[in-house]
DNA sequence: ACTTCAAATCGAAACGTTTCGAAACTTGTC
DNA sequence: GACAAGTTTCGAAACGTTTCGATTTGAAGT
């Protein structure tokens, strides 16, 4: 194992200092040309790579933000993420990820570790919530911005997502097809922690919009899946399928539509013409579904340039300030939403095949 | 900004010295009953959290590996992301996780950078390649697992995953089926790279198990898509649609196949009574598609068993020898396969549409 | 030649840990 | 009550950088 070389050999092949290696790899003093071309000759000759511990430890910052979501395998994530490291690398920042599995507990391990790693930032852009980590970062007073979840503090933007909005549009889409009958699947933590704070603020924001059409007699049930996202939509909608009565049903999450139209396909049930189906998120999946999903779009591009931004030390650090902004939903009609089947309803339908 | 506390300071509220905090944080000395609650209060008291850089650099080593993919917004790596992060955590490692978006360059970049950040080992799981980027990783010594792509080389561990194994399951299972005229989907390079070291195989194997089936008279032909998978899988069907003549399709991954099934419906297509399509990867959404996808599965939890198991000191340091790793692929039939249609073929079905 | 000034280089002190041999305490024994 | 044999605790030297004030160098001005 070639131990690796050091500034120190640089500095004795190039024949010079050790500051003056270090002048040059900072580019930031200035060195005369000869010089240089002496020490990038050397570092290139014994395949020097700074020492990334040495040098942030030495300089007592990193260009690295940390970046925790809930599970990397849903396409909001992941595009999320995706998206995020895009916009830091462009601005010379790196990104180190951690899942958290919907996991508190993992929560606050992640944060505890990325804190001890002076990253230069932290997003937290998950569905579970616990206090004792949002507690640390504030009290660090690392620039930080949480997505939908954590309370305003010192220095934290706070990106709260508009989902009453898209679930308004999404209500009044599906009763303005003539749905009466509604069912909304949301999906429980894995393990028997609280529930979920996003599903919780869309089971909120499907209520509230239920209320707020001003329609009478509207029929809502509200079914809880356990588990993968997709697994938990199909279980749900088989369960509801056994007790409730709905031609429409709006979901949580894209994965957990997903999963619903299966169950519903393993029925018999057709999508759109026996029941319709909204998922949340609009992720790729939205749009490449057969058919493709009517969905509730959250601008990710312009959250990632956002929380990005809200990370970056800004000209006048003084006036960082505790900030909430909000972001809009829009509701994207595909082909998965049609009017409400005339005779018979999705239930009965069901329960005849 | 609470300038935060270090283990100075906690040796001083407790009344120690440094190494005894030190060595009731590492837990590896004794110290006795007295004095461990002491600091530990001390700790507690001054929200003390050890700096990861500091306490690297003077340990020499890190409990990180770190892992390379190409885009984490395909199932198949984020799934195999996630599977990897777990195991290592059951280990006492992390993960630090970059994209390189199919780019040589992003790639060389990100093994730079983590070379340089001293991690434990280094996973890379990649369809693009780049030989400088393998080079440093051999010389530095770093412990390695490379999957499909890389040279065998010091101390590094290739897992090759037999393609052409699942490859002949499914032209057999076609042609068991009475296709014929079979169609190959692939990705090329977003950018103007080279091609996608994966698919490449993919290709191979495929053109390998047709010529191996022993039936005569197979048409094949294989098209090409651009860009994220999803588009590049529409879009190369359309193409296909408009000349060649096809009743099944073979798609490189399982997102190009969502984009597949995607684009036969646009045209009226059904699936699997006019097309039958196959996926490679079986991922989450092979299983939830509608209709379920027939697909090649990898097997990710061995996949990712065995990466983490490389990269693992073992107890033998010095036996660490060149390994290659075969991992076998199978096919699952689901319900996106069936027999070939009768009379009409699906072009000119799509032709009188 | 002699000063003056800027440009280029150097040296030494951090940065916050870990490590390990030495020093300081306990015990228990005779 | 002294001695050996553990136990605990301590001190000082790394680890590989960056940083910044001090020093050298060389050219220009007189």
């Amino acid at each position: 194992m070639p131990t690796r070389a050091k500034i120190q050999d640089v500095a004795r092949l190039a024949d010079v200092s050790l500051s003056t290696v270090s002048a040059v790899l900072n580019e930031k003093k200035i060195v005369s040309a000869g010089t240089r071309e002496r020490v990038l000759n050397a570092i290139e000759a014994l395949q020097y790579r700074p020492d990334f511990y040495a040098s942030n430890l030495a300089r007592r910052q990193t260009r690295v933000f940390g970046l925790i979501v809930s599970d990397l395998r849903n396409p909001f994530f992941s595009e999320t993420a995706h998206a995020i490291e895009e916009e830091a690398r462009g601005h010379g920042y790196g990104i180190i990820l951690r899942n958290t599995n919907f996991s508190p507990d993992l929560l606050r391990e992640s944060v505890r570790q990325m804190l001890g790693a002076r990253i230069a930032g932290i997003a937290i852009i998950t569905s579970e919530y616990d206090e004792e980590a949002f507690e640390m970062v504030h009290r660090s007073g690392v620039p930080s911005v949480f997505m939908d979840v954590g309370k305003a503090g010192v220095r934290s933007t706070n990106i709260r997502v508009d989902t009453r909005q898209g679930m308004v549009a999404a209500v009044d889409h599906l009763v303005a097809l003539g749905h009466t009958e509604l069912l909304f699947v949301r999906n429980s933590n894995p393990g028997d922690g609280p529930a979920l704070l996003s599903h919780k603020y869309r089971d909120q924001g499907f209520v509230a919009a239920i209320k707020g059409c001003g329609i009478q007699g509207i029929r809502t049930s509200v079914v809880n899946g356990v588990g993968f996202p997709t697994n938990a939509g199909r279980e749900a909608v088989e369960a509801a399928l056994r007790g409730e009565v709905f031609t429409a049903v709006v979901c949580a999450t894209d994965l957990i539509a997903l999963g619903v139209c299966r169950g519903l396909h393993d029925h018999g049930i057709r999508i759109p013409e026996d029941v319709s189906v909204v998922g949340f998120d609009n992720t790729y999946l939205s749009e490449f579904l057969s058919p493709p999903l009517t969905s509730i779009d959250i601008p990710r591009e312009e959250l990632s340039r956002l929380a990005v931004n809200a990370l970056l030390p800004s000209d006048d650090e003084k006036r960082r300030m505790p900030q909430t902004i909000r972001l809009e939903t829009k509701l994207i009609v595909r082909s998965s939403t049609a009017p409400r089947p005339q005779a018979t309803s999705a239930t009965a339908r069901a329960n005849r095949v």
